[in-house]
DNA sequence: CTCAATTAGTTGCATAGTCAACTATTTTAG
DNA sequence: CTAAAATAGTTGACTATGCAACTAATTGAG
């Protein structure tokens, strides 16, 4: 268990890796105790599947915030378990057409179940004011990060 | 780009993570171009060693919050990159004695600048008593996640 | 129209993480 | 004292990530 006494504790970068690795655990955990073979990065680029139906690869890639190689990797994993479809699109050949199966549509309910519930045991300790000021913080550190690293976009 | 516009972005599991992997690739590309071949887990494991001198691969696997087998592996990096030296330990042959190189101990100065620097950027933006209250947002969740995803411990 | 630049995706390489199974060693219960 | 339990580390299988280099297709400048 981490103790958290390192000097990095002061550093939102170390702090928020520490506890994303927590919540990753536990939100994997809780998915594949509800019986779903699912990661939460899979999970991810399903959310956007269910919001927008269809998606390009790098459309996904944009949304989850990550770069278009793992996209493809996830989409290879989600594939593999017959939750989705990958076809090239008719008007540009260079995109694929990534669409839901019937399984992938089906889990959408399950899925974010699960994802409610993990999300009220985390919160649930978290005065609602820091939990709010703590999800702006966070949204706003992903922002000016982002900008920097890949410079406009 | 991470739009951030997931039902997700509710979620202080989800956020943290995106939150996360920006910092982390942030730091990672500062470490490089400041000519320093180590990456940022590595990094926290370095840390541990310069606070400590030298310790068991257990004990960093609690200090960074990991699991002993990353640790084994995170340790073979910094091994190979002569960071640091692996010695079965006198007392109990069980442990390992993990302890810097001179090439090692060099490394703290200019890579605790970096944090430093990489710490500052990250903060900049962020209003300081926001920032204290996510800091202890985030520390409250690691603890209550450990908790229930270790049981005790 | 054509050639250069851009864009979408894939693959290889290096790194990181977890879980489960295994070895070796030490501790402890009876 | 000895056999069972606990502890430290390693390894294998699977997953995830990023960068660089590459292919194929499309766009755009001249």
């Amino acid at each position: 268990m981490n103790r958290c006494e390192c000097p990095t504790d002061a550093s939102l970068g170390c702090m928020t890796n520490h506890a994303a690795y927590a919540a990753r655990n536990y939100l994997t955990r809780q998915l594949a105790l509800n019986g779903i073979d699912m990661t939460i990065e899979q999970f991810k680029v399903m959310v956007v599947l269910w919001k927008e139906g269809t998606s390009t690869q790098q459309n996904i890639a944009d949304f989850v915030g990550k770069d278009k190689t793992s996209v493809t990797r996830l989409i290879a994993g989600l594939e593999k378990r017959s939750l989705i479809q990958r076809a090239t699109a008719c008007t540009d050949k260079r995109c694929n057409h990534v669409t839901l199966t019937p399984q992938g549509i089906a889990l959408e309910k399950p899925t974010m179940d699960v994802l409610a519930k993990a999300t009220q045991y985390i919160h649930q300790e978290i005065d609602p004011d820091e939990l709010a000021i703590t999800l702006r913080v966070l949204k706003q550190m992903c922002l000016s990060l982002n900008y920097t690293s890949k410079e406009s976009e």
